[in-house]
Formats: C-alpha cells, structure tokens, sequence
DNA sequence: TTGAAAGCGGTACCAC
DNA sequence: GTGGTACCGCTTTCAA
C-alpha cells in the first residue's frame, strides 16, 4: 500500500495526494478531499522510513546508561537512571524526537545501523568507546557528567560542591557535632568535588565530618558501610548520616533501627535519593535530589538545539540539586 | 559524506564500495582493501535510514505504557514498569531491534512518523485506541495481558488463579487461619481471574479470607488501606496478608510494625511485587513476581517471529509466576 | 491547479 | 571481478 497506490484508485498522480495528506500545495478543494477520503479509504499509512530519508532526519535519540557496563549490579534499580530515562523521553517527544534505549552491554555494530540523530550517555566512563565513536560520527554526544578531558561533546552538570556544604549546613543547623558522609569510591570528577566541598566545610567549622568510601556498587555494601559506622549505637556513632551513594532510603532507616537508633532524636538522616518512597517512610527522609528531571531537560534541550539549528561548540549546563527537608533530618519540628 | 563520494575518492563505482564494505560481491582482495582503507580514512559511516528502506523494516520495536494514562500517579514508580522496559530493551536488541519509548501521554500523531515495526502495549485499556490504531496499520501489538474481545494482535498472559492458589496454599501452611488480599478495584480479566480464584479456594478451604479492593492507584491509597486492615492490632485482624496490588514492601512493613504487628509472628506476609529491596528488609518479604524479564522475553519473541517469519493468526503465551518464600511469610525457620 | 521527474543514500540485479 | 542502473517510498521543484 503505497502512495502510488492510492494515487491510481483516486486518478491522480502521487504529486497529489502528497499534496492533499500533508496539506500542502496548492489543490482544490474537491481534489484534496477526493485524495484524502481514498487514501482513508484505502487504510493508507505513509512509509515513515521514506519520509525521513527524504527529510535528512529520523528524530530519534539514543539513550545509553553506561555506568556499571558488565557489573552484576543492575542499574535499574537506581530512580535515578529510570526517572532520568522517562524524563528524557517526555522531553524528547516534546520536541519532536523519540528516545531510543540502548543496553549498555550491546557491541558497537548493533546500534551502528540505527538512525540515531544524537545520543544520550548516562555516566560515561573515562574515554567511553561508545562516546568517542559518536564523537567520530558527527553524532552529538550529551552526558549527563562533564567528563575532564574530552574535545566534544555536551553536558550536563551538577554542582555536588554546593550540595555537600548546603547538606552540611543544614545538619550543623539542625545540632549536628559529627557528621558522617557515606560516598562512593571512584575518581570521578564529581566525587573530588564533594570530597573537596567537605574537607574545606570542615576547615571552617568546629564539627566533626568523617567519609566513607564504598568499593562495590549495590545496596548490600552500602548498607553493609552503613551497619559499620552505626554499629556503636546511639551516643557512641555519628550523630548525623549523609548517604550520597543511592541507597533506598526506608533500607536506611531500617540498618539505623536494628542498631538502636532512633531518626532523628538520635541521628539525623539525609539521603540523596530520586526514590519517591522517602516522603511515605516513618519517619519521611530528607533527600538531596540531584532533579534527573531538570537533567533530561537541559540535556535533551542542547540536543536538540544543536539538530536544529546547527550549533556545534562543545558547552554544558549546570543544574541544582535539591535538598527536600523532611522529619529524618530535623531535631525540632518543623 | 556519501557512499559516492568515498567511490570517488578511490577510483571506484560505489557498487563496488558497498559492496566491499558489507562483505557481499565478488571483489579482489585489493580492490576490497583499498575500498575500506578509503572509506574508513574519509570516515565514512553509512546513512542508516538509507539503509532501512532498501531494508524495509526499520528494526524498531515501540514500547508504551498505558496504565495510568493522563492519571497523576506516576508509573515509573513502580519496578515492574521499569523491569519490564529494560528487559524488553535488552531481549529486543539480541533479536536484532531496538526499543523505543513512547510517553504514554503523547498524541498519535507525534509517534505516526516513527518508523516502528512493531509495538509492545503493557497494561492496555480496553478498546485502547492506541491498540486499535496500530492494529490498523497492520503492524504487530503484542500486549501484556490478554483483553478480552480484542480480534487481533498478540499478547503474553499471567496465570493469576495459579498465583493466588498457590499464595493461599502457602500461607495456609505456614498456619494462617484469617487471610486479607488486598487487591485493584478494576474489571480487567486478570482481577476477576484472581478473584473467582479466591472465592473457590476459600469454598474448599476451612480458612477465612478477606478482600479488599482499593480504587485509586499509587501507594499512598494502597497504604491506607493496608493501615486499615492491621489497625485493630496483632490477634484482632487477618493473621496474613497478601498484597496483590504492587507496593513496596519495606513499606508495607512499615504499616504493619506501627499497628504493633510483628511479621512474620503475629502476621504472615506476602507481597506481588518485582521490588528488589524486598530481599534486604528486616524480615526479608515473600514475594510473587510475575516475572516481567519472561513477559518481556515471550512478548519480544513473539513479535520477532511475526516480523522474521510472516506468522498473522493472533495468539498468545503464558508466562509462569515465581513466589520467592522469605522469612515474612514462614512461621518456622526454613 | 496538477503532474512529471529528480532526488534522499543505499543495495542488488545483471550485463560487461 | 566490476560497474551501470533500477528501485525502496516519499517530497519538492518546476514546467505545463
């Protein structure tokens, strides 16, 4: 079922029912609805590989989470990554694009032949392959993390440094005297960043901050961490927990019962947390939000700025995180 | 950058590029070195959407969620969405397609222009105008429940009489005397399966059980009425509970242990749901999966066969579910 | 107002 | 072995 198909059932030329379906041309009146009632008639759907091929575009946008490329642990477990991902995809469709997912222990042939007009990396790695071939394609790149040291490419930034001193501030606020941050260990940019913003914190007030360095990415040695530093019970431990790592906030809580704490008479808890079950826990969490939905905008945003209208220079955007108090962190009432 | 050009740079017909880059033809071995030493020194990357429509097929599987339309309660909350869309994602792309997301709230003309070969429907409405739309077309919808009175299309289905048979069974084992299932208020084929599953199970059996159905989606409706349920206390009300709907089950936990229930003691807890924090609660949480990584790989192969072999006649398959026996639903130690 | 023809960028048939 | 050419299905220019 074609368009020269219908172009004959209606006599006409193909020119003209084009014309017709897309509005466009100059046609009668009578012609336009003769084409058009055929072609409905007919059950006629325009070939969309046609029409892009034609177009020079096919508006779509690959979306590939890289961090965790073979590691056990799965990365869906995380809101961030899937907030981030439907985030991206409403974004996109506004725009006139659709986000195409791209698993991230495919090989590089696989997604070779689709018609990607740019792409979405979640947490590239250092000299990311699959970065760098797009880069080498012409295809714009966004990540949603400036990678130190790359040519191309757009990004996305989020300020950790102001996070850790706000997060801080607010739990020095609250009475805090020994603060705990727990943090993924890796030599990421943003992750010097949060270390950098607390020792210079800590510099500068007469409370105490200690850091945690988790190895293995996952609940179970987060929580594991967590359990270590707890482990003394209340009056003896940190009086204040700071998990930067995604670790489900109601699991938190819990490691924090089991050792006798009680949130937040004797320790005051703040997660950095996309997980929408930390308003619905007892006591509600306070979380630190890094707004993936912010993140897909403005990435998804210079994307398609550059499709349309050709830019090319390498920029990024920052993006404010978002510090959601809530009971867990507050010594009096709000 | 065109195919042309490269056959221009290198003295040669782009018949003979084409062919030497794809490995088709007979070449000489010169010819197809120095054929792919020009291409990759201009890097050369052909044009997908070219390449799709000599193809005919575009490779593309659309993937939309339709439960919830235009209801503020947001989907990616819960894992099975997201399960299901990764697994979708990853069985699509060892089939040779990759998976695009459509925003369940989009108009139909914004994915009209995708070049989809076929589409995934998860939680359809009836009379889905999406379903209905696509069906036209001609092109595949597999759906992740079977809705009665459709005439095309295919569709993967869940046992739920097995399931809720199978839950009651154990929690009958495990000594449960007065069991509440807490289930959606919807007329869908699965809820009424479940149900006249629950109403013979209950006529064969010396057991009390107890539905309720709670009306609004989300967690906090659900919460309430588990809160409902468990507030006259430990002795008073069921002595296990199955929760059908899928919330997350530290939560649960949570309601359950502020009524002053201890699970599994005092009640006996099983939860629908495809959370992974189940597993690190304190008492971990039974748990039936429906097993959306099997839906995703049934739904996909099914769609696979249809696009690769020509299959039409509709039909469907049927997924086994998977309770996960922990401690919050054992009386005795396993 | 309508339609013929030239592409969009590849692939594949068939003649040389 | 190699290359001319038709064609995938649609849009657009331009001539009639």
């Amino acid at each position: 079922m074609r368009l020269i198909d219908v172009a004959r059932e209606a006599g006409l030329s193909k020119t003209t029912i084009s014309a017709a379906l897309n509005g466009t041309g100059r046609l009668s009146d009578d012609v336009r609805a003769h084409a058009r009632e055929t072609a409905f008639r007919m059950g006629y759907r325009p070939n969309a590989t046609a029409r892009l091929l034609r177009a020079g575009h096919a508006r779509l946008i690959g979306f590939a989470v890289r961090e965790y490329v073979d590691k056990p642990w799965a990365y869906t477990e995380l809101p961030y990554f899937t907030r981030l991902a439907n985030a991206s995809a409403d974004v996109a469709l506004e725009h006139g694009h659709a986000l195409v997912l791209l698993p991230n222990h495919a090989p590089r042939e696989e997604w070779a032949d689709l018609p990607l007009d740019a792409i979405c990396v979640v947490d590239p790695e250092v000299d990311d392959p699959l970065v760098e071939d797009f880069l080498a394609a012409g295809i714009p790149v966004v990540t949603d993390r400036r990678v130190e040291g790359r040519a191309g490419g757009y990004w996305v930034e989020t300020d950790y440094a102001a996070a850790v001193r706000e997060v801080l501030d607010h739990l020095a606020g609250q009475g805090a005297r020994d603060i705990a941050l727990v943090m993924a260990a890796s030599d990421a940019l943003y992750t010097r960043n949060a270390l950098l913003a607390q020792a210079d914190w800590s510099a500068r007030h007469d409370i105490r901050t200690r850091v945690v360095q988790v190895d293995t990415p996952g609940y179970a040695s987060n929580l594991e961490a967590i359990g270590d530093l707890l482990a003394p019970g209340p009056g003896e431990g940190p009086d204040a927990l700071f998990v930067l790592t995604e670790v489900s906030p109601p699991l938190v809580l819990e490691v924090a019962r089991r050792h006798g704490h009680r949130v937040p008479d004797d320790l005051l808890l703040v997660c950095a947390s996309e997980d929408g079950l930390a308003e619905h826990t007892a006591p509600p969490v306070t979380t630190l939000s890094v707004q993936p939905n912010l993140i897909a905008d403005a990435g998804i945003r210079l994307l398609v700025e550059v499709l349309d209208q050709g830019l090319t220079d390498p920029r990024g955007v920052e993006v404010p995180t978002r510090l959601e108090i809530r009971k867990s962190s507050q010594r009096a009432p709000a």
